[in-house]
DNA sequence: GCCGTTTTCGGCCCGACTGTTTTCAGTCG
C-alpha cells in the first residue's frame, strides 16, 4: 500500500461521497487530502508510523483514523459501506466528461443505470433526455463525450505536447495580428503532465486572431469559437483553449490561468482575509467593490505584498509563505548547466560518434560532458563489456587531450545488478572519472530488496551518481518500490549525487522527491540522458523538475565549474 | 471534514458556460 494507493482510496471515498450528495465541503476535504498523500516526498506509512498522519496540511484527526486503519488492515470499513450504496459501475459514470455527481446520481436512481454502457443506452434511447431538468441537448452531450477519453485519464507528457504548442504559436505569430501570446496553466508551470493547452493573447484584433486560431491546419475540431475565448482539437487529440484578453487584463488573466488551481485557492483565501478578492481581471476591495486591473503578473503579486512567484513554484506548497516572507528560492536556470553527465554514444545505444556529442555540447556552451555508455553484462543496450571499456576510455582519453577549452570525461552507466553488486569490478571503475549506477531489471523485487541494492551501490566508494532513481516511465511504468527516505540519508552520508533524468518520458527524481532530497542534504545533478545531439535539449526538462523542487544554483553538481568539480568526482589528472 | 495573523465555530475561491429554465443548478477549469 503506497502513497499512491492511499491517495486513490481517499479519492473514491471523495466520489462516492459527491455521489451521495454529501457537503461539497466534505467531499473537497477528501480529495484535498488524496491529492497532499499523492504529493508527499515521504512514503506515508513512514509518516503513519511515528504518529505524524495529522502533520500533512489536509489531513485531518478523522482522515488520519481513516489511513491508519487503512495501512494496518488494508481496507477502510468506510469505504465499504459507501460502496454497497452504489454498483461500482455508477462511479465510473463520473469519468465521462460533461457528467458530474449529480448527473451520474439520478441516471443511477431514477433510470437504474450502472454502467457507461447503460447511459449510452439511456441517451440514446430517450430515457435521460426525459428526466425533469433535463432535456434533448443534454443527452446529445453526453453521446458525443462518450466518446472522448476518460476525464480522468487524458494527459500526456510535457515533452509531447510542448512541440506542438511551439508549432502552434509559431503558426499563429506568423498569421495573426498578436501583440503578445504565451502559455499558461499546467504547461506554464512545467508540470510532468499535461491535460489541456492554455493560450493567452492580446491583439488589436481579436476576432482576426480567433479566425485564424479555428481555421489552423493543424486543427481537427472546433470546440467553441467567440471573441474572448476559443477552443479546439488538434489532430493528435490535444485540447488547445486561447483567451485573448485587452492589454491591461493580461496581467490578472495570465495569473489566473497559470494556477496551480491549489495556488490560486491558497493565494484567494490569504487575500479575502486582508479584504481582497482575486478574480481574471484584477484585484478587487471587496468592501467598495473597487477593482485594480493589472498588465503584468510581477504587479499583481505585488499589490499582495508579496515576491513574484515563479510559475513553477504555483503548486500550494508553501510558495505563498514564501513569497510574503521574501525568502523564494533562486532558482537554477539552463545558463546555470556547465555540462551534462549523463550521455550516450554509438559505443552502446546512442546514434552518433562521441566527437558528434562532443561538437554538441560545445554548441551549447558547456565546459564539460561525461560519455557514459552502458555496461554490457545483461546484454542490454548495446552495452560495453570490460575490454571494450577499456579501450574506450583510451579512445577518450586521446580525445580529450586534443581538446581546447573542454574536458571530455571518460564515464559509465553501470548497471547495478539484483544483488546491489555493480556490472564492472572495482578495479575498472576506478579508472573512470564518472560514475553513474542505474537499475534497469528486476523492477519488480520487494521494497527492502530494491532499497538494499541501491543502497549499496551508492555505498560503492567509486559511484559518483544514481541515474533516475525511481525507474518511471510516464504512462508506461511505475516507478519501482523503493524507501526512498533511505536512499536519501543514505546519499546524503555518502556524498552520491542523485540524478534529475530529463527525458520527458522519465523526469525522475520527480519535484517533489527532488525537493525532499535536498532537504536532507542530497546533492542532485541534472541530466539528459542523450543517446544523439538534439537530446541534449532536454535539459530543459529536467530543470523545470528541479525548479518546481525549489532548487538553486547550490544545489546541482553539474552547475560547477569544472575546476571544482574534478574535486568532487574521483576524476582522473590530465 | 479541515482549519485559525479576526475564528476551536463558522466559515470554506471564483467565474464562464450550458441547458434548462423564467432565476438556477450542474459542470468545468
Amino acid at each position: 500500500m503506497n502513497n499512491a494507493d492511499v491517495a486513490a482510496t481517499l479519492s473514491e471515498v471523495a466520489a462516492l461521497l459527491d455521489l451521495k450528495n454529501e457537503s461539497g465541503f466534505k467531499v473537497r476535504a477528501y480529495y484535498n487530502a488524496a491529492r497532499a498523500v499523492d504529493g508527499l516526498a515521504e512514503e506515508i506509512r513512514d509518516v503513519a508510523a511515528r504518529g505524524s498522519l495529522k502533520n500533512i496540511k489536509g489531513v485531518g484527526s478523522s482522515t488520519a483514523e481513516r489511513i491508519d486503519e487503512l495501512l494496518q488492515t488494508g481496507s477502510m470499513k468506510y469505504l465499504e459501506s459507501l460502496r454497497s450504496e452504489f454498483p461500482s459501475g455508477v462511479r465510473d459514470l463520473l469519468g465521462v466528461p460533461g457528467v458530474g455527481p449529480s448527473l451520474a446520481r439520478r441516471v443511477y436512481q431514477e433510470l437504474g443505470v450502472e454502467s457507461v454502457e447503460q447511459l449510452r443506452e439511456a441517451s440514446e434511447d430517450g430515457r435521460l433526455a426525459a428526466l425533469s431538468g433535463l432535456g434533448e441537448k443534454t443527452a446529445q452531450n453526453v453521446l458525443r463525450n462518450l466518446s472522448r477519453a476518460n476525464k480522468r485519464e487524458s494527459r500526456i507528457s510535457l515533452g509531447k505536447a510542448l512541440p506542438v504548442v511551439e508549432e502552434l504559436m509559431q503558426a499563429l505569430e506568423n498569421k495573426a495580428p498578436l501583440r503578445q501570446l504565451t502559455t499558461a496553466g499546467s504547461l506554464r508551470r512545467w508540470a510532468p503532465t499535461i491535460g489541456d493547452i492554455d493560450l493567452m493573447a492580446t491583439s488589436v484584433d481579436p476576432d482576426r486572431v480567433m479566425e485564424v486560431f479555428v481555421s489552423l491546419p493543424q486543427v481537427s475540431q472546433v470546440l467553441a469559437h467567440g471573441s474572448t475565448k476559443s477552443a479546439i482539437l488538434t489532430d493528435n487529440g490535444l485540447q488547445v483553449d486561447l483567451r485573448i484578453v485587452p492589454d491591461e487584463s493580461f496581467g490578472a488573466l495570465l495569473q489566473h490561468f497559470t494556477g496551480s488551481k491549489d495556488h490560486n485557492i491558497e493565494l484567494r483565501e490569504y487575500s479575502l482575509h486582508r479584504g481582497l478578492s482575486l478574480n481574471e481581471y484584477g484585484i478587487a476591495e471587496v468592501e467598495t467593490g473597487q477593482r485594480r486591473t493589472f498588465d503584468d503578473e510581477h504587479a499583481f503579486y505585488e499589490a499582495l505584498e508579496m515576491a513574484y512567484i515563479e510559475p513553477e513554484l504555483r503548486q500550494g506548497a508553501g510558495e505563498i509563505a514564501a513569497a510574503r516572507a521574501r525568502s523564494l528560492p533562486d532558482l537554477v536556470t539552463t545558463r546555470d548547466i556547465r555540462g551534462d553527465l549523463h550521455a550516450h554514444s554509438e559505443w552502446s545505444d546512442g546514434s552518433v560518434p562521441i566527437e558528434s556529442m562532443v561538437e554538441a555540447a560545445r554548441a551549447r556552451g558547456y565546459e564539460y560532458m561525461a560519455i557514459t555508455d552502458h555496461s554490457g553484462g545483461i546484454g542490454l543496450a548495446g552495452g560495453l563489456n570490460p575490454e571494450r571499456l577499456l579501450e574506450q576510455i583510451g579512445y577518450i582519453r586521446r580525445l580529450d587531450a586534443s581538446l581546447e577549452g573542454f574536458r571530455l570525461l571518460s564515464g559509465s552507466e553501470v548497471d547495478i545488478k539484483r544483488d546491489g553488486s555493480l556490472d564492472f569490478p572495482d578495479e575498472l571503475l576506478a579508472q573512470l572519472d564518472w560514475v553513474i549506477a542505474s537499475v534497469h531489471s528486476g523492477f519488480t523485487q520487494t521494497r527492502e530488496q530494491m532499497t538494499d541494492r541501491i543502497i549499496r551501490a551508492i555505498e560503492n566508494p567509486h559511484v559518483d551518481a544514481i541515474a533516475h532513481p525511481t525507474g518511471r516511465l510516464i504512462g508506461r511504468r511505475e516507478p519501482y518500490e523503493v524507501d526512498l527516505e533511505r536512499v536519501f540519508e543514505t546519499a546524503a552520508r555518502t556524498g552520491t549525487a542523485l540524478e534529475i533524468n530529463s527525458f520527458p518520458d522519465r523526469l525522475d527524481l520527480v519535484d517533489t522527491h527532488a525537493r525532499r532530497a535536498r532537504e536532507l542534504g542530497v546533492m542532485l545533478v541534472v541530466n539528459t540522458d542523450a543517446h544523439s545531439p538534439l537530446h541534449l535539449d532536454n535539459i530543459i526538462y529536467g530543470i523545470a523538475m528541479a525548479r518546481r523542487a525549489w532548487v538553486e544554483p547550490e544545489g546541482v553538481l553539474n552547475t560547477l565549474p569544472f575546476s571544482e568539480l574534478r574535486a568532487q568526482i574521483s576524476c582522473v589528472e590530465r
